[in-house]
RNA sequence: GCUGCUGUAGCUCAGUGGUAGAGCGCACCCUUGGUAAGGGUGAGGUCGGGAGUUCAAUCCUCCCCAGCAGCACCA
């Protein structure tokens, strides 16, 4: 039994669950992928990762070498360099728990007041100083009674509650930096002053759970970054700038997309701009679907709450509902909301989801198998009460629209369905920009419906399924919905940085709970499979993808500004007008701008705004019937005569399923 | 929801216990200019909402709302 992360070169890391062990991670995980992992956490301690994995937990490097130490090594010792510095700063602050994360390090810790930017600097000066004394660090291997009775000494009350949940009585160790003292399990440098002084950061302050518990204290979690070189670190500070300068909200505003408001937090109002994105999405989605074998179908947005209770969310999830209540004797004669009849008011909500309504369109009349597999797609339009702390421009909204679909179909056809699924959104990311994704297959979690029996036989089929497809994959136990196992599809976007958006989940549940049946070829009723999956998995989010993905310079085709044709001088309006009427009859989203302004002042505005392409008209394109074309980004202009022109903007502007 | 921070003109931000300012943008005028900002003039804000302290609150206190970072959550 262990608690095993495995941490990759791309610097992300994955964690499974106490129930498996490192031979079980090894053994289930196929893919390549996972072969690359560079380093291990077993049980808290770190380890440089041989492959094959060793079949016991007991990996056999110690990274304790003379040579530059691995960059874990020296975000852990910042963990209790920092720690150490907080609390000669602050002696009655105390200390929790600080593990390396991706890019650096986080400690807790416990302090009445909290942590100001003014402190960061000051622990950060501390902490050069401790790194510049050499401290050696030193273990010692202490059994639990005596580290216990030394923690009540030094009145560490977090400490004593992690030794006293570490199963088994193996003896402790207990780590020195100089005169400092931490448990840990280790390994670590031999000296301070082996870490680059240089080379970190202090990055800010934030409340933290203790043991992630929100029914436990919040702590304050102080984060740190840490390279191996001065170097490394301007590179990852540039990053971050360059992820600020993409981020969809500014462009969102910027570029005039859409904007947020207080009276309807979480939900977005989309500008004429940033609807053309999502039109040219969804009509694109809409034909790949048609294109896909999947009939469309609307349902509604009100639904009273008996389906919800049947469906089982009720129960689970009706605090994150937006509940309408409906008197239904007031027909609509009396206004006066404190006449209300509570003895008939019906509780409905706004559909948190689609799949109980594609239930009930599976439902009426009677299936046969010839019907399957039926797959049914909605964009489908849903309202999640997501805590206020969650929302996060239109990545995490309150009100979305999902690219849903249901498959109903047997359990021989998941295996086609679930290879077929994965053909279809390989291509829809390819054509959207996004050529590279990874799957992760993710098992039974802890909180679940179904029998044990049913959940081996499902995943079981699953895992059949994505067996035969060929990709490689990532298994992530315990990740499942509650109702059954899924696949999950992260892309890659042009910075690194990697989303979740599609998703593919056998569900035999909810058939089973809304009563969905279809006749077999032996005439008998049968329960149908129902296969969850999105691509996109909502616009509102994906459009901030693809936003960020492109910083604002979005394909051609999606460009919600295409074409601006501006006038150098107001001789050229004319011309203008025609050349904007011309393109405009191709379907190219064009634009005149004869604002009396000069040439340069147009081209640093429209490039401001991001559209791909400028055409400027004067007297001489006028005359020769040409376009003085300029393409963002670039600095050089060239003469194209119109119609050519207009005709290599047409090709374009059309979708790359219509090419 | 939790911890901390923030909220001043359309945007980015400065500022003060005596009812506010800049740049950009916007409007109008002059300018017809050849590929990233031509010049001038002007309009625009009960300083997120409410209550309190005070002779006086945008500024201080409390409550609420929204946003930001992180945590928790994410059917």
């Amino acid at each position: 039994m262990a608690d095993i992360s495995l941490t990759f070169p791309d610097g992300n890391a994955r964690s499974y669950p106490a129930d498996v062990t490192l031979a079980d991670v090894a053994a289930s995980i196929s893919t390549s992928l996972a072969k690359k992992a560079i380093s291990a956490h077993v049980d808290g301690q770190h380890w440089d990762l041989q492959w094959p994995i060793p079949q016991d937990a007991a990996v056999s490097i110690n990274t304790m070498k003379d040579e530059a130490p691995a960059l874990e090594l020296i975000r852990h010792d910042l963990a209790h360099i920092m720690a150490r510095a907080v609390q000669e700063l602050w002696p009655e602050v105390k200390v929790t728990i600080g593990p390396v994360v991706q890019n650096g390090w986080y400690y807790d810790f416990d302090r009445a007041e909290p942590f100001t930017p003014e402190d960061l600097g000051l622990i950060e000066k501390k902490m050069k100083e401790i790194i510049n004394l050499r401290d050696p660090v030193r273990t010692e291997i202490w059994e639990r009674p005596r580290a216990i009775e030394h923690y009540r000494g030094t009145g560490e009350p977090y400490k004593i509650e992690l030794i006293e949940a570490i199963p088994g009585d193996e003896p402790l160790r207990m780590y020195w930096h100089g005169h400092w003292q931490d448990l840990c399990r280790g390994p670590h440098l031999q000296h301070t002053g082996q870490v680059p002084a240089d080379a970190f950061k202090l990055m800010s302050v934030a409340g933290a759970y203790w043991r992630g518990d929100s029914s436990r204290p919040m702590l304050q979690r102080i984060y740190g970054v840490a390279f191996q070189s001065k170097e490394k670190l301007k590179d990852y500070l540039t990053f971050l700038e360059e992820a600020e300068r993409r981020d969809h909200r500014k462009l969102g505003r910027e570029l005039d997309l859409f904007h947020m408001q207080e009276e309807a937090p979480g939900q977005v109002f989309w500008h004429p701009d940033g609807w053309t994105i999502y039109t040219a999405l969804q009509d694109y989605m809409r034909r790949k679907q048609r294109a896909g074998g999947y009939r469309e179908i609307n349902t509604p947005q009100v639904v009273d709450r008996k389906l919800w209770e049947a469906s089982g969310h009720w129960e689970k999830y009706q605090h994150h509902m937006f509940l309408v209540e409906v008197d239904e004797s007031r027909d609509g004669e009396n206004d006066d909301a404190s006449a209300r009849n509570r003895d008939q008011t019906r509780i409905n909500a706004l559909k948190p989801m689609n799949c109980p309504c594609h239930v009930q369109v599976f439902n009426q009349g009677l299936k046969s198998y010839r019907d399957l597999p039926l797959r049914l797609a909605e964009f489908g339009s849903c309202a999640r009460f997501e805590p206020s702390g969650a929302l996060h421009g239109i990545m995490r909204v309150r009100g979305f629209t999902q690219d849903d679909a249901h498959i109903f179909c047997t359990e021989d056809q998941i295996q086609e369905e679930c290879a077929r699924f994965i053909d279809f959104l390989a291509d829809i990311y390819r054509e959207l920009g996004f050529p590279d994704f990874e799957i992760r297959f993710a098992t039974r979690p802890e909180k679940r419906v179904g029998s044990d029996e049913s959940w081996d036989h499902v995943e079981g089929a699953l895992e059949k399924a994505i067996k035969a497809v060929g990709r490689d994959y990532v298994l992530e136990p315990g990740d499942g919905a509650f109702y059954g196992p899924k696949l999950d599809f992260y892309l890659t976007d042009a910075i690194g940085r990697v989303w979740q958006c599609g998703t593919f989940q056998v569900d035999p549940n909810l058939p089973e709970r809304l009563g969905a049946t279809y006749i077999g070829a032996d005439g008998d009723k049968h329960r149908p499979y129902m296969l969850h999956r999105a691509c996109l998995g909502s616009f509102e989010r994906f459009i901030g993808i693809l936003i960020e993905n492109w910083e604002g310079r979005l394909p051609f085709w999606m460009a919600p500004r295409q074409v601006v044709v501006a006038t150098i001088t107001s001789e050229a309006d004319d011309y203008v007008q025609e050349v904007v009427e011309k393109l405009t009859a191709l379907g190219i989203r064009a634009e005149a701008d004869t604002r009396n302004e000069k040439i340069n002042y147009k081209v640093r505005e429209h490039s401001v705004g991001k559209v791909p392409v400028i055409l400027a008209c004067g007297m001489r394109e006028v005359e020769e019937r040409t376009l003085s074309v300029r393409r963002l980004g670039e600095k050089q202009t060239s003469m194209r005569g119109l119609d050519e022109m207009a005709e290599a903007l047409a090709r374009e502007a059309t979708p790359p399923d219509l090419l």
